[in-house]
DNA sequence: CGGATTAGTGTTATGTTATAACATATTTTC
DNA sequence: GAAAATATGTTATAACATAACACTAATCCG
């Protein structure tokens, strides 16, 4: 899988340790089309006889998201894999009510547009929280849905 | 307390009840300065020997919520008094890390550039969460901290 | 009016998400 | 190879949210 091959070569390259329960749980959140929650991830896990604790799905998520490998979906409490990992961005989300596709948007344009409204207010923005839920394109075919 | 006169005035309007305990959840979110948990506002109900159960503070929470009278921020698990109600408006929040203080941002800028950003993609939004972290103009006095 | 319907509240129990505290094991550093 | 730092394992519990059902109050309409 790509995205496991990136998160290798990421973390070798930061000298951080992909160990064996960080790489399972990215992949659980990657085998999964949608957003995926921390006890999913952990049924996942756990699916066959394993013993694995919340606790150490949510330590290996911590590690992840510190290292932009996964996002975390604040309006869902789930996870998402990172569609440019290595980059250091402040994302934005699709997300469809329809069919649970989650979109990444790291948008010139929005960020752009969120400094320019938050700098007039003299805020200092460190972290970010945009999730925008509604029909992706292919779940709107045929409806005629308007904001 | 004037955003409990406007609530009132409001339901009435609607012909919805403001019926004592969703008054007194309102006033539990109000008399807070930053975003409320639901079980801080069912502690401040308690508070002196009352009965209340979680669920009743959801539920009144929800009526809030549906009536434009409160907002949830998805990233604290926790609940803000509405600055506009009545208007039906997609708001955003700036959140001070420092003093928890939250502001809401009903920028034409930022739901213009949400749309621009979102229209290319042909996702169509029914709703939003967009919660921006950060040091307040008080709190950021003497700071140079950028994004 | 007064019975039927709808909306709201009260009560108990439980589901879901996330973290604390502490012990053990592994790796790195010097 | 001892000390320090990092990671894992284990048990327990905290924090957030809803289900199910009984009861009460308001409203609708003959």
């Amino acid at each position: 899988m790509a995205a496991l091959m990136k998160a290798e070569i990421l973390c070798r390259m930061a000298g951080k340790k992909l160990t064996n329960i960080r790489r399972r749980v990215l992949e659980a959140v990657w085998d999964s089309h949608a957003p995926i929650g921390a006890y999913d991830i952990l049924a996942k896990l756990n699916d066959g006889g394993g013993r694995t604790a919340p606790i150490m799905v949510y330590r290996a998520l911590e590690f992840l998201m510190d290292n932009g490998l996964v996002h975390r979906i604040a309006s869902l409490n789930a996870f998402v894999g990172c569609a440019h990992p290595g980059d250091d961005h402040a994302a934005g989300f699709l997300i469809c009510r329809e069919c649970g596709s989650t979109a990444e948007m790291d948008s010139e344009t929005l960020n752009e547009a969120l400094d320019t409204a938050v700098a007039a207010r003299g805020f200092v923005v460190d972290s970010q929280v945009v999730e925008l839920r509604g029909l992706c394109p292919h779940c709107n075919e045929g409806h005629t849905h308007a904001r």
